[in-house]
DNA sequence: TAGATTGTTAATCGATTAACAATC
DNA sequence: TAGATTGTTAATCGATTAACAATC
């Protein structure tokens, strides 16, 4: 029954591939670019899983939300494969984006180049600090905030990374929502929610403390298991 | 009936506390740091899911999890609670840590004063550069690399952080464990496994490119979802 | 051919969410 | 007291894992 209202329409087009696959996605993706750099054609879900400390089940899950065919006996083909995770991925398309906060964080991911390769794109840095404006970090100017929401509606960037200490996290975090920035890329200890930048605006926080925590953890119950 | 065997007794200190929860758990202790200074003394869990974007039911779970309790239509003790977590989480005992790579990102590390409340307190840091060993980075000394493994052993550190390139993470990684290190913080772009280090010496990546790739994954579904 | 590997359907597992009685 | 909030048990949801036929 055809859906006459085009209300609830959905992009079929996503697949809906679950976000534990699409973390995933970068470790396979720089797993084959080294197979692809050795002169390998085909790689085994088998193969894929020891190297990655996966279960080959997992690996040909995920490799199936690609829509790559494998050979059984053979395997897949590592090309297409590469392909296919940078389309899912939205690699294919560059993302330029703008960095707030060029301390030391900040010059850590601007000379980070792996992300060029990864689909963003950093075109420029601010920063409330008048000592860091003019400066060339990695090839990418540091401009003064004031400037920050003109130029990125002028320039149609989507994308906001935030390296500021938490006190000025907000702040970053307003100045580029002004910029009508859609997606928010934040590495301050303060979440964000929709509360601080409206609803609208996608906040993927980088949660520094979360990791340690499960490390920490994990330590424990290890010293806890030996007696 | 008793296990008599004595082979498969699970320490039921840790009470299995989920990993998600875990991961949350840091959140909620920040939140309840800045009620704390405010002069608040109880909190309901209502409260705390709407500044934090989660759902009453999941926090009121959480929470429970500390072993903690609250009274009906008063909500949870502040102070009780931030203890609880501080405990659950392992901060109240320091953990000493080395760290290699001196560059941007390690010294983004060393500066990120937060750690030190949040049980990690990095002692040393180690480079192959000798341009940066002798220097002091936010009071923490910069030493050679091949004094890593038996100042390491010397101090019982358990924990290292690796924030070098990818190409000389796997050098970093066997360096740690030389040194007798059980757990590992990686911040570089390559994924370590059991495979590089051992089966024993607890892992945990942080991966930057995991989380590029869930944000420009919700930015392309916001697009294509708008027509 | 024999057998390793894929693709798919079903079973399991664990976390999230819902429901609701107990309680302050 | 009335009603908001907790604590707990049950239902739902989604991802992981298992099983196995199809296939090269």
């Amino acid at each position: 029954m055809p859906n006459l209202t085009g209300q609830d329409e959905r992009e079929e087009i996503s697949h809906a591939i679950p976000y534990p696959t699409i973390r995933r996605m970068p470790a396979y993706h720089r797993y084959l670019k080294g197979l692809q750099s050795d002169g390998l054609a085909m790689v085994s879900c088998t193969r894929i899983a020891e190297s990655l400390d996966l279960e080959p089940i997992q690996v040909r899950k995920d490799l199936a939300m690609t829509g790559t065919v494998g050979r059984p006996r053979i395997g897949y083909p590592v090309d297409a494969l590469i392909g296919a995770i940078e389309t899912v991925l939205g690699w294919d398309r560059w993302s330029e984006a703008f960095l707030v906060g060029a301390g030391n964080l900040g010059s850590a991911i601007l000379g980070y180049r792996a992300f060029k390769a990864i689909g963003l794109n950093i075109v420029a840095a601010f920063d409330i600090d008048p000592r860091r404006v003019g400066k060339m970090i990695h090839d990418v100017p540091v401009l003064a905030m004031e400037k920050l929401a003109n130029l990125a509606r002028r320039m149609k960037i989507r994308i906001g990374v935030i390296t500021v200490p938490a006190e000025a996290a907000e702040d970053a975090a307003k100045a580029l929502v002004r910029g009508g920035i859609e997606a928010i890329w934040n590495f301050s200890p303060l979440a964000l929610t929709g509360l601080h930048v409206g609803k609208d605006v996608i906040i993927e926080n980088v949660s520094l403390a979360s990791s340690l925590a499960v490390l920490i953890r994990r330590l424990g119950q290890t010293k806890a298991a030996q007696p």
